[in-house]
RNA sequence: GGCGACAUAGCCAAGUGGUAAGGCAGAGGUCUGCAAAACCUUUAUUCCCCGGUUCAAAUCCGGGUGUCGCCU
């Protein structure tokens, strides 16, 4: 049996997403669901790029701006809300429509991924990271390789994060971290029709530097500045998105205002293209060239056309 | 006009006779509970040009060109 049919927008940052998502909401009668691990902060409307009150009445959005930055947040807690939304939204007989380019959450809504069980166990993983600091990551690669010698070779040793993650999760006694490839059991319930927007790599280059100094102009040191007094810190998660923690280290004197720009353009650009390699190896999905149209009007205008076929 | 220094990848740059470090940018990739995260791979057949010395030259010598500095 056949799921039901979704579409998702995905694409790199500043390519233009949230314009195309709303397009398609409103041709075909659909809802948009936030794939962005960024924008479902609150608080955090410039440096995320949130939608605009504008474009939040053009198109029912769900899972922007709703969780506290000073609150975790994770893949799993994402992987039920973005399902319970879809669900509610096929419900009323609409369509979802998922737009963001969080590959990771994505991928949580596409494939079947588990994430329950123990989620994590604080003390150990401090206590690895002890070993980390006293003892280097080839030793802790090395207690991993004694354990799993299969999740071992699939991690690189320099990669401490995810060897720690794989170390954890044996301790919980949830087996070894499955890779990828060999789960990508598409999500039956859902049929969806992947979208990837793109740009020539140049001209979206150009879009995110250009979208940095309005980022800027709309007032993210303020933005950043009201977070750091509502108690947030470097460490929060929320606060290591790009935007954030370069805008820390400048209001903090550690580089100029000149400076943190230059950062959060190249860190943005970098962002951007991995991205793409991410989005590259949905084999289904269907690429929508902007930069192939004479203009901007052109593209998007054409875009509801261009789904109505393949919906 | 004279004197001196320098010239190595898109940028910064190490290398002073033994077969071109490194960093940044760029490109490609990995991805199962922090993902705007974390991590990996890759980039000069050649060192401004011409000639010479040498088994061997980015390195030494001569000439040229260019840049910078100082002096007049």
């Amino acid at each position: 049996m056949k799921g039901k049919r979704i579409l998702v927008i995905c694409g790199p940052t500043a390519v233009g997403k949230t314009k195309y998502a709303i397009e398609a909401a409103q041709a075909f009668d659909g809802e948009i669901v936030s794939c962005d691990s960024m924008q479902l902060y609150k608080y955090m409307d410039i440096g995320s790029a949130k939608p605009t009150p504008e474009e939040l009445r053009q198109a029912r959005h769900h899972l922007v701006d709703f969780a506290d930055p000073r609150e975790d947040f994770s893949v799993a807690k994402y992987q039920a809300l973005a399902r319970a939304s879809i669900d509610d939204i096929l419900a009323r007989g609409k369509l979802p429509v998922i737009s963001g380019g969080t590959g990771l959450y994505l991928n949580a809504i596409l494939y079947d991924m588990d994430f329950a069980g123990a989620p994590k166990d604080e003390d150990y993983r401090k206590q690895l990271q002890e070993i980390l600091n006293t003892q280097g990551p080839e030793h802790l690669h090395q207690m991993l390789e004694q354990l799993d010698s299969a999740a071992a070779s699939q991690i690189h040793v320099n990669n401490t994060k995810k060897v720690i993650r794989a170390l954890e999760r044996l301790h919980l006694g949830e087996g070894s971290v499955q890779p990828f490839r060999s789960v990508n059991q598409e999500w039956e319930p859902y049929d969806p029709l992947i979208v990837g927007l793109s740009r020539q790599r140049e001209e979206l280059y150009d879009r995110i530097n250009q979208r940095v100094l309005q980022l800027i102009d709309a007032g993210l040191a303020e933005e950043v500045q009201g977070l750091l007094d509502m108690g947030l810190t470097a460490d929060h998660i929320a606060m290591k998105g790009i935007g954030y923690k370069e805008m820390i280290d400048c209001l903090e004197g550690r580089v100029s205002l000149d400076e943190a720009v230059e950062l959060i353009q190249k860190n943005t650009r970098h962002y951007a293209k991995r991205q793409l390699t991410w989005f590259r190896r949905y084999d289904k999905i269907m690429w929508y060239d902007i930069s192939a149209f004479g203009s901007e009007e052109t593209a998007l205008g054409e875009f509801s056309k261009w789904l109505r076929t393949r919906l």
